[in-house]
RNA sequence: GGGCGCUUAGCUCAGCCGGUUAGAGCGCCUCGCUUACACCGAGGAGGCCAGAGGUUCGAGUCCUCUAGCGCCCA
């Protein structure tokens, strides 16, 4: 084994081991509860990013634990087609080309996305691979794969005929530059300063005319009436009568609406039904026209009369003109509104009235809470499951076709022939009424109709697979709790309809990747990183376990250089820890059983490792990852090396091969634990280990995960109070700035722990460079000139009079007491205080009794040494 | 307007059901190239847990309010 771990090489080559010998597809034969994870489906739209790395780090992690655990594992793969996205990025390369989509007509531009997708489906697969991801690549799907593709129609078609898919002409978010409708999720609401404009309407039969507000006067010329307040007495007058649309001359009516905020503007508002939410429902209760001014392109109708063919702002600058011409603008005050914009383009989003697709969503909403008032569906972090429920209870229809090329067409065909409308799974051939030639609904589905089927489709159906008999529901959606709306909502509510259940048991949300200023990562920004990088530099395991362990549910985290630095060096430790492992057994062989009985140092490490698989596995089970890794971390580091390793060399030079057992037996336990954070560095050192350390599982990616043994609390004690020692006088060393090539003369009375503390004098003489070390149960008198040192029920007596400043000394001794006195002061209290014995737990209070009489003894020998200097 | 989150060491962040003397990494200070590792080892300094009330035997942790920052929904 090289002296350090370099990834490089390595990571690819043990990917196509594991990939090789089928260690990702699940085998049935062998039995198991399954569980199962279906990814996110990765956007095609470009390469993956750092947020991509947190979700394959999580979703890897806990698929390669379960796989160890014995379960009948499947991670499923694929990526998703993006309509809106992908036919954008594609767009702008046909723009370098000076072409438009147009141009190459529909056949030829989709034609253009699919080699777009073949290639960064492909970049794709191979950023997974590097990450260690160990899906199922057999199982790997795209959301446009026929497959899939049938299951989008079946889904439609079955909602479509329980009356739960409606096409109709409706208000919905339209996004010029897309050229397509979009959903109310895909619009982002931003504060803008604007301006309000009042302009003054004639009335017929009241000279002073009606004044209104609006933020967007172009749309006066789509206006269909004036409306005030009920209640608005100021107005009242004026209802019923009719007001004349300036410039263009229509004659419509003032109406009274409850929907009309008296204290915005003048309190009378234009209505403008074909192009205002707001308006839209006035125009519905009130049997208004609906006339719509703008063209797809935003550029104004024919009904816009004079101002047919301009841009909406160009109209606007000159309408207004117009209206302070005629004298009928009022004033212009300066406002702030929030302005949408499309979430894919940041175009200002025009509500336009047009023909489109929508689910009605309340008979599926409803049983989608259900589920997780019941608890079929849990999130994780909780919290989230009120914003869920907040969202759901408030759902409005969903508006799913769209306007573009890239995506599933919608499953309905229209005779030329006869009004007859067919919606169906397969192509009809022809008209089934008339037998006239069929058109296709030139439309496609959103992007998140499909994904919305993914826990499913992917798993075959329509059809009754056993895939989709063993693995649905799937058991756990890792994603971020920032398409909680988009896409696991969406799931939720067509897995329930779909299939009758849920498509998942949890939700677990990690939080979102920024950069290290904090920034949220966006291609706009520029500051998203390709994941290969750090992978090249650091490799795959350090990123993924500074992703695991630098996180916490649901919270956002900064991925910093340091931290992936830190993350490289521990990979480096276990190394390390692995090599030195090796070396002795390839001086020593392959080792037997432990002997009996066990040393006292490896009786603690066996413990000491009882205790950490069964916290990690705890904490493994409860979701928190990043605690979980922390406490492997600093077992390993903390533990294992600094101590176990170092007490096992002090047997393993004087040719005592006792520590093998342990050693490899500890190390074999720590490869496991910490295969789910770093599948490349553990299976790697497993691999070089194997033989030599005679382990039997041909690879760690299939080994069983660590049971807990028993825990030997003697064995961790007595070790702890020698680690103590060794520490103390090492401080005193460091204090006395005694230089480490000076052995030092110790005795010890040790009472209680003499027997332990024999059993380690090598240790302690090793450690600490201390030549003799002398135990004793107790002294009669202190050794003169000699320096006290009181630790864990142990006085250490050190020679060191020549070096040693007798009132500093008993300085030092001092303050250490009245620490001590002050912390059993503080225990008195708390045990004498009303309450705490009667009301806390009995274990508690036991060890608060321990832990004062441990003080109350340490403060009696503390007394005695200060006594004893002076 | 409604809801949520954050505020803990110089920096970045953990802290699960309330239970010692609040932890880690990085950085900083002192030593040390000892045959696993300088991607290292030994020792050390550093915190009014945003502020104010409350509940409790006991609060960084629970409740209320306040302030600052951020996010989501309307």
């Amino acid at each position: 084994m090289p002296k350090a771990f370099d990834p490089r090489g390595v990571e690819e080559r043990l990917y196509a081991f594991w990939d090789e010998r089928g260690s990702f597809t699940p085998d049935p034969a062998k039995g198991g509860e399954p569980y199962c994870i279906v990814i996110p489906p990765p956007n095609v739209t470009g390469e993956l990013h750092h947020g991509h790395a947190m979700f394959l780090t999580f979703q890897d992690l806990m698929i390669r634990w379960r796989r160890m655990q014995g379960y009948l594992t499947l991670w499923l793969p694929g990526t998703d087609h993006a309509g809106i996205a992908t036919q954008n990025v594609v767009e702008e390369e046909l723009a370098k080309e000076g072409l438009t989509r147009h141009d190459l007509g529909r056949q030829r531009f989709v034609e253009r996305v699919w080699q777009w997708k073949e290639k960064y489906g492909g970049i794709i697969a191979h950023q997974m691979r590097r990450m260690g991801a160990s899906c199922d690549w057999t199982r790997e799907r795209f959301t446009l794969d026929e497959g899939l593709s049938r299951a989008v129609r079946a889904a439609f078609v079955r909602l479509y005929e329980k009356g739960l898919i409606y096409r109709g002409t409706y208000l919905v978010n339209w996004c010029p530059r897309c050229a397509t409708a979009i959903s109310d999720l895909e619009v982002e609401h931003e504060e803008t300063d604007g301006h309000l404009w009042y302009v003054r309407y004639a009335v017929e039969g009241a000279p002073q005319g009606i004044d209104v507000a609006t933020t967007r006067p172009e749309t006066i010329l789509g206006d269909t009436a004036v409306a005030v307040n009920p209640h608005d007495e100021r107005y009242e007058h004026l209802v019923g009568k009719t007001a004349v649309l300036p410039v263009l001359g229509r004659r419509i009516p003032i109406i009274a609406d409850a929907a009309v905020d008296p204290e915005f503007g003048t309190g009378a508002v234009k209505v403008t039904p074909a192009h205002d939410p707001t308006d839209y429902e006035i125009g519905q209760r009130h049997s208004l026209p609906f006339v719509n001014v703008m063209n797809a392109d935003v550029t104004m109708s024919a009904d816009a009369g004079p101002y047919a063919g301009l841009d909406r702002y160009a109209c606007r600058e000159r309408l207004v003109r117009d209206l302070e011409a005629r004298g009928q603008l009022v004033k212009v005050e300066p406002h702030r509104y929030a302005v949408g914009r499309c979430s894919r383009c940041d175009t200002v989003v025009e509500p336009r009235l047009s023909d489109q697709w929508f689910v009605r969503i309340q008979p599926l909403a409803e049983p989608a809470i259900a589920v997780a008032r019941d608890g079929r569906i849990r999130f994780v972090p909780e919290r989230f499951t009120r914003v869920y429920f907040n969202w759901m209870e408030n759902i409005r229809d969903w508006c799913i076709s769209r306007q573009l090329w890239w995506g599933h067409r919608i499953p309905v065909w229209y005779c030329d022939a006869c009004p007859k409308t067919v919606v169906a799974v397969d192509e009809p051939r022809q008209c089934p009424g008339c037998g006239g030639p069929l058109r296709q609904d030139e439309d496609v589905l959103d992007t998140w109709f499909s994904s919305g089927l993914w826990p499913f489709s992917t798993l075959g159906w329509p059809d009754d697979t056993a895939d989709l008999r063993t693995f649905y529901p799937t058991t756990v959606m890792e994603t971020g709790y920032d398409i909680l709306f988009f896409w696991v909502a969406r799931m939720i509510m067509l897995g329930v309809e779909c299939m009758g259940d849920v498509p998942f048991r949890w939700v677990y949300l990690h939080g979102l990747m920024r950069d290290e200023k904090g920034e949220k990562m966006s291609k706009s920004k520029g500051n998203v990183a390709n994941p290969l990088d750090v992978i090249e530099r650091y490799g795959a395991d350090a990123l993924r376990f500074t992703i695991a362990t630098g996180s916490s549910p649901g919270n956002d985290m900064k991925l910093s250089q340091e931290r992936i630095e830190g993350s490289r060096n521990f990979a480096n430790k276990l190394w390390n820890a692995a090599r030195f492992v090796w070396l002795e057994l390839e001086r020593h062989g392959t080792p037997s059983a432990p002997p009996a009985p066990m040393a006292l140092e490896d009786r603690w490490i066996a413990s000491r490792t009882s205790e950490v698989v069964a916290t990690a596995t705890r904490l493994l089970e409860e979701f928190q990852f990043g605690e979980a890794g922390r406490v492997l971390y600093e077992f390993v580091w903390s533990e294992f090396c600094d101590w176990y390793i170092e007490l096992a060399k002090i047997r393993l030079r004087r040719g005592d091969v006792s520590p093998l057992p342990l050693l490899c037996q500890t190390l074999d336990t720590i490869l496991r634990l910490l295969h789910p954070y770093m599948p490349f560095v553990t299976e790697e050192v497993y691999q070089h280990l194997r033989e030599r350390a005679g382990w039997a599982p041909e690879a760690l990616i299939v080994a069983p995960w660590p049971a807990p043994g028993a825990r030997d609390e003697p064995a961790e004690r007595e070790v702890a109070a020698v680690i103590d020692l060794v520490r103390a006088l090492r401080n005193l060393r460091a204090e006395h700035q005694v230089a480490t090539s000076r052995w030092l003369e110790v005795t010890v009375a040790a009472g209680a722990r003499r027997t332990s503390l024999a059993a380690l004098s090598g240790a302690v003489e090793a450690l600490a460079r201390v030549r003799p070390l002398r135990v004793v149960e107790r002294l009669e008198t202190a050794p003169a000139n000699a320096v006290p040192v009181v630790v864990s029920g142990m006085e250490a007596f050190v020679p060191l009079a020549e070096l040693v400043d007798y009132a500093a000394e008993r300085e030092r001794l001092g303050r250490e007491l009245a620490q001590v006195e002050q912390d059993a002061e503080r225990l008195r209290a708390l045990l004498s205080r009303d309450g705490f014995v009667a009301k806390a737990p009995p274990p508690v209070v036991e060890r608060e009794r321990a832990r004062l009489a441990e003080r109350e003894e340490q403060v009696v020998k503390l007394r005695e040494r200060v006594a004893a200097l002076g």
